[in-house]
DNA sequence: TTTCTTTTATAGAGATTATCTATATAATAG
DNA sequence: CTATTATATAGATAATCTCTATAAAAGAAA
């Protein structure tokens, strides 16, 4: 039989790629971790490694038991997940990841209100772009994460907060916009500006209007909201700003005018969680308070 | 860090509920299979079980991370697996599992190939129904089971071996039944006779006419194919026969007549394994088998 | 080439852990 | 009340694991 600490020798070693720093990593000496490599190698009657003297190789069958060894892995630190969610759901460490485009405009609002629901836990956050929060919540790197559909979500579960619908964001006196709600038709042969690509609400934007022919201006992208206000402030083209950016105050201070989208297909904001995980209830609950707190920020509406 | 003997321990408990019978299965004396059970209590710091001097029983807690035990469990076994299959894939145990009324009328006819094509390789057939079939591939029981669609087969993977049409049997005599082609109408109004619930066949039958109203007669129920035929050679009803079972012989020496079936929706008989299975390539290989000894056979046609 | 550095493998000692047998303890059936 | 069945505990033994120290090999540098 083998075990789960071989599996965990092998995970190791295929990350450092190196004897002495995987024995590091699984806080064992490096003969240790040989010897154990070793074992493994000869219980399962296949190399799993190539050594050289100066460098160490997974074999391709070595890779591909690494692989379910991670799974296996994690699936055995999700048993002891659940044990500890058993006896103290809202205890413990919570890894929260989000999408810089929600992320930053919900979670501080709401932050005051998850301590009060979960005195005792401790709450990590990252911001992440939707494709590494996916990677991370499947590999166990991460909880639970606050991101936007449509997007393909793969095996997780999640539960919808609110849909997020967008205003048009234009250089102080351009054109018609003076708080008073247009249409996509704005969009067609504007320059308008986004975020650079891998930022779901770039794609998002882009598809808000079906129907309509709409190209982004590609000679500048903007890495953040800010940014990007800053360059329609500056009078380079115009944007799609979330309607919870703008209520969460991202334009304090910026010389933009603003003016409700309407028509546009909204980003559908959900939690999402792996669907193994062990704290489920909690994840609803924390979806009910982000809702709750997008309630009480302003109304998108009025802008 | 929980161990793998642990879980099994936990796994064994939990089907037999019994400390002393857990630990035979474990290849344990009864005192180690105890102390290793508490060791996984206090590492998870919950009670898994709930022991009085008479009998065990496992708790809620207990009972769901048993089932994930047993996932855990199944993936690390996998490997071995897999690292059993790098070294020989053409060697070792591949147990089989087959509906009853395709299973007997294919896999005698394949075995010689298939003893030809691995010669190394040890196969050991179950006969069981769909869902039966369907459980032991997923908890690891199975290795490959021959079946038909439509059935719901949940995550497994497959590849469909041919389609699988009916003949009309009736009483001697009965009607038109000549040899000629019949159509569904035949089977409005008639008495039908089935094998009994349970057998995929049963549901298959039953809706090969999606437009037509077709009622089994239930007063009498078969358990097997050879029995059906009987019951229909008494002039008890007519039947529905899979062309399959024909060509293989079923019906040697029973007094029925039959006719092909016209317009019926066919089964379509697969064979299916594990998506995370090592020996795919195995399993391919016997699929082209059973398609080779299916066309091998006298052809469904004629009858 | 020689030496130094880096890296993995091996040896042997010591300590921890696991497993067994034997037995205690508890509960139920007869 | 006794016999039976089932789980927990104790203590001895055996197995295993992990450590330190060191060897061996391969490049890199002098």
């Amino acid at each position: 039989m083998i075990t789960l600490r071989q599996l965990r020798f092998l995970t190791a070693l295929a990350e450092e790629l190196n004897f002495s720093r995987a024995a590091e990593v699984c806080f064992v000496t490096q003969p240790t971790l040989s010897a154990g490599l070793k074992e493994l190698e000869q219980m399962l009657g296949v190399q799993l490694a190539e050594r050289s003297k100066r460098s160490v190789l997974l074999t391709p069958i070595g890779e591909e038991i690494a692989t379910r060894a991670r799974a296996v892995l994690l699936a055995a630190h999700e048993i002891e997940d659940l044990a500890a969610a058993h006896k103290a759901p809202e205890e413990g460490d919570l890894r929260l990841g989000a999408i810089p485009t929600i992320g930053p405009f919900l979670i501080p609002k709401a932050l005051p209100h998850i301590r009060a629901a979960f005195p005792k836990l401790r709450l990590f956050l990252r911001e992440e772009k939707t494709d590494s929060l996916l990677e991370g919540l499947a590999s166990g790197r991460l909880d639970v994460v606050l991101m936007a559909r449509p997007f393909e979500i793969g095996t997780a579960e999640f539960t919808p907060l609110f849909d997020d619908g967008y205003h048009l964001a234009t250089p102080p006196g351009w054109g018609r916009a003076g708080g008073a709600p247009v249409d996509g038709g704005a969009l067609e042969g504007a320059r308008l500006l986004l975020l650079e690509q891998g930022h779901c609400l770039q794609r998002h934007a882009l598809r808000a209007f079906p129907d309509r022919d709409i190209q982004q201006d590609e000679s500048f992208s903007a890495t953040s909201l800010p940014t990007l206000i800053s360059m329609v402030s500056e009078g380079l083209g115009i944007t799609l700003l979330p309607d919870l950016a703008i209520d969460a105050g991202v334009l304090s201070g910026q010389q933009v005018d603003i003016a409700p989208l309407t028509g546009a297909c909204p980003r559908h904001v959900i939690l999402a969680w792996r669907s193994t995980s062990a704290r489920k209830p909690v994840f609803q609950a924390l979806a009910d308070i982000l809702r709750q707190t997008r309630t009480g920020l302003l109304p998108a509406a009025p802008g």
